[in-house]
DNA sequence: AAACCGATTGACTGGTCAGTCAACCAGGAG
DNA sequence: CTCCTGGTTGACTGACCAGTCAATCGGTTT
């Protein structure tokens, strides 16, 4: 009987996965040769088929890896929050405290899958969809309670926070803003600030 | 001498750069043969090689030149505007009138340049920073004036507008949010009131 | 009419790469 | 010790395509 002991010493399919994270970040997906994959993975060519039907499958697959917890973050936030503007908070939280932990990866994320209209962003449409929804719907529950305004439809602010978030990213991925550990930590709060207080002196 | 009237009675670079737009818009830079963007503008291959050096070219110029035209026009509603308030709003009205009138070009530099960390975005880092920084400066020209809280960081604000403004021509591409004129007109609005004002009722 | 010249054509080439596959290896079972 | 199985290897191939270039065209100049 093939014991935990006797499994393989390293989990081969999550070394390629890692390895496709660092490789995308670094040179973005079409210029990514699956040889390069490999080679960062340390394993032989024919192994990243052995695990994966397609170098897309690979890219699929990590997104679909990280955006069920997003989605997974927001509902839980929805759930548990206590008022609306702590549930963004959460939200926001959640999507920074990813990028701080793995910047790597929502960098690819972001710039492969979420951002690209045209390719893997038409795939996963129904999944990034689904995070809009969520949003969405913590918004429409704030109007409800009379804690937001009505007069902004909850479909657009939610487009308008989450193009916020990633637009932070955005400037983190590119270094056009600072990012530091205290910038992350202001982003979560100022993010919320300017959403729902907006940037008027009062 | 050659008369205007002797000259070529298309401008075959001109109908090159329109295809490509259309094509680009359709299935993407990446999946766009050079020989498509020929069949599309009705010419032969090798004339897209006459006009530009490569198929990066074509691409390049399509957003260059839309871009300086969006530079510019920020910076006239910086000059021109009487209040931060309706600086934004001019901004994020050229934005928005922009697709309005022309969604394939906004979608192709959107997609392909502006969000792409990897390939042309960062070629072009430099012009887009130029826009980040104009925002910036009409926000902090608000604060300045007392109109702006100054406890939201001007750079920080301007990444959350213009994301908040991409967001939304993201929405329309990829059509998870509705389009129609009344659209349009609402979301210039829309777009300031959230960042100015808040989502929070008072 | 002959030379000229830039615009236009499209067949061709050289290089690149995703995906295949036959062989190899390790270790468990009989 | 031999067979079997599933992980692992990497050379190879078929397709694809960006960019080149020699030839052609049409209008101008002399």
């Amino acid at each position: 009987m093939a014991s935990k002991a006797s499994a393989p010493a390293v989990d081969k399919r999550r070394q390629i996965l890692d390895a496709a994270v660092r490789v995308f970040a670094r040179q973005g997906f079409y210029a990514t040769r699956v040889s390069d994959i490999a080679d960062e993975a340390g394993v032989a060519y024919g192994l990243v088929y052995h695990y994966f039907k397609s170098k897309d499958e690979v890219l699929n697959e990590l997104f679909s890896e990280r955006w069920s917890l997003l989605l997974a973050a927001i509902e839980e936030a929805d759930r548990e929050g206590s008022d609306p503007r702590a549930k963004l908070e959460a939200v926001a939280g959640f999507i920074v405290d990813s990028y701080r932990h793995d910047p790597e990866l929502m960098k690819v994320i972001i710039v492969e899958v979420t951002r690209a209209a045209n390719s893997f962003g038409r795939t996963h449409l129904a999944e990034i969809r689904r995070a809009y929804d969520s949003i969405a719907k913590i918004v429409a529950d704030g109007q409800e309670a009379g804690v937001f305004r009505r007069d902004v439809d909850a479909n657009f602010a939610s487009m308008a926070f989450y193009g916020a978030v990633e637009q932070l990213l955005s400037g983190w991925i590119f270094a056009v803003i600072p990012a530091a550990d205290s910038d992350f930590d202001q982003a979560k709060t100022l993010l919320v600030t300017t959403i729902c207080d907006g940037l008027e002196a009062r």
